[in-house]
DNA sequence: AAGCTTCTCAACCGCCCGGAT
DNA sequence: CATCCGGGCGGTTGAGAAGCT
């Protein structure tokens, strides 16, 4: 446990990675594949851990990385994805091709929790602050319930003070840890239709609350299925034959999730809510469905990455990746092809089982990409000019 | 123009999990 | 069964950019 033995090692490098660093790394993965991650940097030629190598790939040097500013309908889909999948960022940007976690996680930090707020809405539990301001009220009036309270107004407060304490209300995959209701019988206040019953995770109560409200006034807690795999189907996540988003939800909860989360967050773009990318829908039907209503399944049945950045439209290439600078045959462009069988077996590999690009594999991938989008090739200076202006910062950084 | 504040995002840290031994 | 080790994840940090006064 703890650190790992790569890290104790001196020598390496830390910090921002040169761009000979970005070339050697690429060169050895495009043609060897990563294997083992710690034996990496040793067969790259590099002074950085395994980790590092990992990470400089997973979120910057990828051939399939999109990167750029969020659309206003990837930006709605992480925010119905969270209010689903809490803090699992790896999770949501399985749902997102071409997006880091890291990335997702930055958006969210840097901007979509601001704008949540902005417009009443809490982003640890995607309730309008309204509700929390009176549940808060209510808990502190039940004395009967002193823990709850306790909890409950710990939970009400980190909106103000912490974000860390999101986890235990999301959905877990860990069964005993987090599962089991550590007496708290907690965070019922906020979902009074399920009192008295073993509390799973918050945010699931809160939309299977939603669901339950909107769909069976009178109905009961003891109807609740004690198993939110049954509801939440996240094992079979996946992406479907367009590679968009085939979340095989159980309809109806997918239908009340979509409820609760389509608080109509772009309504300033006019952007209806039916319009906005949705988890599942009635009747079976899956997110690529919508693609008749959202741009974002445009662009020949792939993903349409929603408005040119300013950035974009002034010609500016501070996104370009190193792989293109490469400009190997496999780089020369990078959208997803939706309807090509190999990709999609890159993506029915979500990133947790490991988009394991091997030298085949990526070259795959990345050749069928080029069919979709052409790139202008940069050159070096242009696509080397953002890091330059953090070289002087990153060389020489030796622990 | 300078100084300060806020924002962005790449990278690191520490922990957990699961497979191997 | 215990321990080790690598992969992976989420939280956090900090440098640089951008915005503001």
């Amino acid at each position: 446990m703890g650190r790992h033995s790569c890290c104790y090692k001196q020598k390496l490098r830390k910090g921002l990675w040169s761009p000979e660093e970005d070339e050697k790394l690429i060169k050895h993965i495009t043609k060897y594949g990563h294997g083992c991650w710690s034996s990496v940097p040793k067969l790259a030629g590099l002074q950085r851990c395994g980790k590092s190598c990992r990470l400089r790939w997973i979120n910057y040097l990828r051939p399939d990385l999109k990167r750029g500013t969020f659309s206003p309908e990837e930006e709605s889909l992480i925010i119905e994805l969270h209010a689903v999948l809490g803090n699992r960022w790896s999770q949501i940007a399985a749902k997102l091709p071409g997006r880091t976690d890291n990335e997702i996680k930055n958006l969210w930090n840097s901007s979509i929790k601001k704008k949540l707020r902005q417009r009443g809405i809490d982003p640890n539990t995607h309730q309008p602050l309204s509700e929390i301001d009176q549940n808060e009220e209510k808990t502190a009036k039940n004395h009967d319930h002193h823990k709850v309270s306790e909890v409950s107004n710990s939970e009400l407060n980190f909106v103000e003070t912490t974000e860390n304490s999101h986890d235990h209300q999301i959905i877990s995959e860990k069964p005993i840890k987090q599962q089991q209701p550590t007496s708290s019988s907690s965070i019922v206040p906020n979902f009074p239709l399920l009192e008295n019953t073993t509390v799973p995770p918050p945010t699931h109560e809160f939309f299977l609350n939603r669901f339950l409200a909107s769909h069976d006034q009178t109905s009961n807690s003891t109807s609740k299925p004690q198993d939110f795999q049954d509801y939440f189907n996240f094992q079979q996540l996946n992406y479907g034959t367009n590679i968009g988003l085939s979340m095989n939800l159980n309809p109806n909860i997918a239908t009340a999730t979509a409820t609760a989360a389509a608080t109509s967050f772009f309504s300033p773009t006019s952007r209806s809510s039916t319009e906005m990318v949705s988890i599942g829908l009635p009747g079976s039907e899956t997110i690529d469905q919508l693609q008749g209503n959202c741009s974002f399944f445009d662009n020949n049945g792939g993903f349409s990455w929603g408005k040119t950045t300013e950035k974009d439209a002034a010609g500016e290439t501070e996104d370009i990746k190193w792989t293109e600078y490469l400009q190997s045959p496999f780089f020369l462009s990078n959208s997803i092809q939706n309807q090509n069988p190999v990709v999609q077996d890159i993506y029915t590999h979500d990133s947790k089982s490991g988009i394991s690009f091997s030298a085949e594999g990526s070259l795959n991938s990345w050749h069928h990409q080029n069919q979709q989008q052409p790139q202008t090739i940069q050159s070096a200076e242009q696509i080397y000019s953002k890091h330059f202006q953090r070289l002087p910062a990153a060389f020489g950084q030796f622990s």
